[in-house]
RNA sequence: GCCAAUGUAGCUCAGCUGGCCAGAGCAGCUGAUUUGUAAUCAGCCGGUCGGGGGUUCGAAUCCCUCCAUUGGCUCCA
């Protein structure tokens, strides 16, 4: 016998060898209808493997992110076995479950998927779920895993077993399907009861550009159709808090081929929107001791040797442009470090200047390959919102704290609780490829662990993920489609004070190296405005909104006072609108909620009478009658929260 | 850049396997209506069917090519 030891900590007696399939039916029938997978002492196990010594169980349903994993692997598979079928011959890469699904990569000759597939392939998938296929576990010798692969002609499960160790390869046959699998899996796949088919792709074999483009399709199951239509019409609302359709709904920003790609047109009420971001953070800024420049767009070639940026980046970014006499050589500026460095040394610096924090919207150019253009997320051309800060070693930490401080404010700001904090290391068995002393490494990362700590925040570490100059502290969010984009960025750099050879007089009247800190909390405007859009749905906060208020009379009649109540929001610094069209109440309101104007102001006979405006709030309706200047008082309120 | 797809009026889209002068709704303009919390009515204007080339008696529709866009791959100072 063995013991079982459940979640809730109570022990249960067992035959060894007795399967988590076998238990979870010993406890229910819904339960074992219900459970996808289990995890033994830690390790997540196929239901049907017996357990041989006493474990700590937990089984696994579609509510634990490990039983949904289970169920896209298993539905891979299954996906596979209907392309084999299918597309008789395809050899298959990797087919791994994946945050919302799974993909396999695959070789279909000379053979394409195209979406006019998808529905065949979905079809085969639920015949074959409805045979009840199992999914059979077995190990097997690397030998003979060979021999398979090798007989099947499949080049890149070869190439797979080839990095595995004997005696630790196992199969899993399902159906007429085999393949190379660590697992675990379903039972078998009457689990799998709706299929969607979502995009194919190309996708290189193991991510290098010069091997083999395979055909990546991607797909999603459920155990229940309600679950995928639920899952469809999520996709579609997300899809409608897409930053590029609000964007253009919003007249916010556009794109003209004539300008070229990736290089966006900020329209004007995309660019009072922008602007209020800036102002908002050169405020805080100022207020923590940054000093703004300016740097003009270009730089010579030379510049760009001495950092370093041209050997590593010159063949990727747009070609250098030349002075028509002595053809001298100038680059688009890809990043602002450069000129700040620049700034740094025009003069010679003392321990008393430090640290120096010089803060610029600098606008920077960088080669984006075409496929890789995305809206305002990924662009050719785009702000960010830079500033390095000179300081010496023992400051570092102290300087990161303020970045922390600065990225927080804005996030409590704009009201952003959904990012992932990712603090980027060294690879600790790889250190001869960073620069810089194994002090002040040591001491930039344990300061940045520090304050991190201290911040309260989940922060995942991830390391071997810190540049070669330094560890750095990223921000990462999501858009609407749960993709991750990363925003603010806080990096230390021991490579560029090299380089420029940056020094300060130390109060030891000797010369030091500053450390520079590069940072930029929004990261880039561009970026940060479309994940902001998609956050908001396009609802700006009252103090960002281009339009706050839109004075909407009921007839022509009271056109007077609705611009005499304009006047007094002028006055009051509010940016108000008249809505002057020969147009019914109903309509204007539904034109003003569609456009998103935070306040409504209606104004007819009542009004004018009484010298008051009605109030509606976008998205929540009436508010009822207000004196104007307490409504004033209500605006100026709710500005002043931020 | 690579794989797959898309591109019809300012916007959203219809136009099936090639065959009467290419359609609708919204937006815009004009007029009527003078309006009370999410679309008043009528008329008008608006399209080299992304550009170029080809097949055909005939192309928005089929083929080639270029451009742009979308979903991925790769990269990101």
């Amino acid at each position: 016998m063995i013991n079982i030891t459940f979640p809730d900590q109570t022990i249960r007696q067992y035959e060894a060898g007795v399967t988590p399939l076998e238990i979870a039916r010993g406890i229910s029938e819904g339960l074992a209808r219900n459970v996808l997978a289990a995890e033994v002492h830690g390790e997540v196990r196929d239901l049907t493997r017996p357990i041989k010594t006493s474990a700590s169980l937990r089984l696994l349903t579609w509510d634990d992110p490990e039983g949904k994993a289970t169920m896209w692997h298993s539905s891979a598979h299954l996906m596979a076995e209907a392309i084999e079928h299918l597309f008789p011959g395809a050899k298959f890469g990797i087919g791994p479950d994946i945050e919302n699904g799974f993909y396999y990569d695959i070789d279909l000759g000379d053979r394409v998927i195209s979406e006019d597939d998808f529905a065949r392939i979905e079809q085969t998938m639920l015949q074959f779920a409805r045979e009840n296929q199992h999914f059979n576990r077995r190990e097997v010798s690397k030998d003979e895993a060979l021999r398979f692969f090798g007989a099947k002609g499949d080049e890149y499960k070869l190439e797979l077993i080839e990095d595995l160790q004997d005696g630790e390869i196992t199969f899993y046959e399902s159906g007429r399907f085999t393949d190379l699998c660590r697992g675990p899996h379903l039972p078998d796949t009457s689990f799998i009861r709706a299929v969607k088919i979502l995009s194919v792709a190309g996708a290189y074999w193991r991510g290098d550009i010069k091997r083999k483009q395979l055909t990546r399709l991607y797909g999603i199951t459920f155990p229940k159709k309600k679950e995928l239509d639920e899952f469809l019409v999520q996709l579609e609302e997300a899809r409608k808090r897409d930053h590029r359709r609000i964007g253009k709904d919003l007249e916010l920003f556009t794109f003209s081929p004539q300008v070229g790609q990736g290089l966006p047109l900020w329209l004007p009420r995309g660019a009072q929107l922008r602007e209020r971001l800036e102002q908002f953070l050169k405020k805080v800024q100022k207020e923590a001791g940054y000093l703004p420049v300016i740097t003009p767009h270009i730089g010579n070639v030379e510049l760009y040797k001495l950092s370093g940026h041209y050997q590593k980046y010159g063949q990727d970014s747009f070609r250098p442009i030349s002075t028509p006499i002595e053809g001298e050589q100038f680059m688009l500026k890809p990043m602002n470090c450069p000129h700040h460095c620049e700034i740094y040394r025009y003069k010679p610096r003392s321990y008393r200047d430090l640290p120096l924090r010089l803060a610029e919207f600098g606008t920077v150019y960088r080669y984006e390959q075409s496929g890789e253009l995305h809206g305002l997320t990924r662009v050719r051309g785009f702000t960010q919102d830079d500033a390095h800060i000179f300081c010496t070693p023992d400051q570092v930490k102290e300087e990161f704290i303020g970045v922390m401080d600065i990225v927080m404010k804005i996030f409590k700001a704009l009201d952003f609780k959904d990012f992932i904090t990712q603090i980027s290391l060294r690879d600790k068995n790889n250190r001869e490829k960073y620069i810089g002393t194994e002090e002040n490494w040591e001491r930039a990362e344990q300061a940045i662990l520090e304050v991190a700590k201290d911040s309260g925040l989940n922060t995942v570490i991830e390391y071997g993920e810190a540049a070669f100059y330094g560890p750095k502290m990223d921000f990462l969010v999501r858009d609407a489609l749960g993709r991750k984009w990363q925003l603010g960025t806080i990096q230390v750099d021991y490579n560029l004070p090299e380089r420029f050879d940056l020094e300060y007089t130390g109060s030891d009247n000797e010369k030091h190296r500053p450390v520079m800190i590069h940072r930029a909390p929004f990261g880039s405007m561009e970026r940060f405005v479309a994940v902001l859009i998609e956050h908001t749905a396009g609802k700006f906060p009252l103090w960002l909104a281009p339009d706050q208020v839109i004075i909407l009379p009921v007839s022509e009649k009271f056109e007077k006072y609705a611009l005499n109540i304009f006047k007094v929001l002028n006055n009051s610094e509010i940016r108000a609108l008249v809505d002057e069209r020969n147009e019914k109440i109903g309509r204007k309101i539904r034109d003003a909620e569609m456009n998103r104007i935070p306040y409504m102001l209606i104004v007819g006979e009542k009004e004018e009478r009484e010298n008051t405006v009605s109030v509606r709030k976008q998205g929540e309706g009436d508010l009822g009658s207000y004196a104007i200047n307490a409504f004033i008082e209500k605006i100026d309120n709710e500005i002043s929260e931020i």
